[in-house]
DNA sequence: TGTACATCAGTGAACGCGCGTTCACTGATGTAC
DNA sequence: TGTACATCAGTGAACGCGCGTTCACTGATGTAC
């Protein structure tokens, strides 16, 4: 029954944003609103549940398409099947990706809960780059030097999640996932109509270069 | 008068999203939300207002920035004045930078009347580029090859916009100018929280990642 | 097998609120003769 | 200089609508003896 809630609310979020109403959902579901509390506390809650799920199911698909490669030691390949993947589930669900990824709700804080879902993607991501790492096939980018306030920033960030992972890599991965988030939203919040139409060729030829980048 | 309406709106802007009221900004004027009416004949004209307003602001922004560059030779120092502009002015102006470059307003199309003021940074960004050309400092990187149908949408923009930047240019620009999209989205929306404190040096450091990827 | 009871999903009315837009109007200001 | 008139910014009431949330409740289902 959550679950129920939970799917007409996703169909509501493509037609009205994440100002969804809850009157509208219950009335889809052929319930009256009051109803729906015995199953999310508040609006808020249902919001946060959303968030989580859409989280989950881009890791999801992540993950998924990233298992698919079978040659592990493939890291370049790796990354375009992660990439590619972000952007076609951020096509096919394009509500929850705004939700998630798009402009902050006003009035909306997102609980720590939702953490744990949000890493799964930049893990799958690091993950390429760790194995890149411990088969000795990667290394930083020898041209790259830092300043000192980020080095310490990505110490924290590789302490507490991916310690194999040195900072210079970890600041050339960083920088391919914000490209690979900036391609998508520009698709996908319409900055791209009518001037670019091979939207896949594009993308790809952006993601190749971010390859070269990172140096896989 | 329209200006105060505007200005109000503005700041409603940053505390109630794109969702602001009417009746409130009326409240605000001291007026009855009638009275508005004389100005814009509807919500979302005054919307259209506030767009185009900040595609404006924000490419006077980054002309100006462009402009105090002495050397117009050097083309990443203009690369970069042009980029920290447009992040400094989203830092100054967060709620009209999502007004325009955030996830769509639901319900609300943005009418043509946008695309003039809408294309005034990215043309100071590719004015670069056309100076670099313009001197023979500049070519396209040479070991790039772009598939024929974005070859043949870039032929189109470049027709249309700027005819002196060869497609192959075009393309690594609009990449850079996808990035710095990207980047500033990513901080502003809230993306770089509790991983990243050093932002204008991560931004500094993309940045000139990006115009190496250009050739500047 | 039958009765008494607890659980709990869903009801319906109400609270108090906000919204965009229309419309006939008032009343001050400025203009023309 | 004084009067008649037009302009037009702003009023106030109303229309019809939607919302999140609370609360006492009904009534079916399942459980325990």
């Amino acid at each position: 029954m959550a679950d129920e809630i939970k799917s007409i609310a996703r169909r509501h979020l493509a037609t009205d944003g994440p100002n969804l109403s809850l009157r509208a959902v219950a009335r889809e579901l052929g319930v009256v609103s009051s109803a729906l509390y015995r199953y999310f506390p508040s609006r808020d809650d249902l919001l946060t549940a959303l968030i989580i799920d859409a989280y989950d199911a881009l890791g999801s698909a992540v993950e998924a398409a990233d298992a698919a490669v079978t040659d592990r030691g493939d890291l370049r390949g790796r990354w375009l099947a992660c990439s590619h993947a972000v952007r076609g589930w951020a096509l096919a669900n394009p509500a929850e990706y705004a939700l998630v990824f798009g402009s902050p709700v006003i009035g909306y804080a997102a609980p720590p809960d939702t953490i744990v879902a949000a890493v799964r993607t930049p893990s799958a991501l690091v993950g390429i780059l760790a194995d890149g790492v411990a088969s000795g096939a990667l290394s930083p980018p020898d041209d790259l030097t830092l300043p000192a306030d980020l080095t310490d920033d990505l110490r924290r960030v590789r302490a507490e999640f991916w310690p194999t992972v040195p900072e210079r890599l970890l600041a050339v991965g960083t920088i391919g996932w914000i490209h690979l988030f900036g391609a998508v939203s520009f698709e996908l919040f319409g900055q791209l109509n009518n001037a670019i139409d091979a939207r896949e060729a594009y993308f790809d030829l952006q993601m190749r270069l971010m390859a070269n980048l990172i140096g896989i």
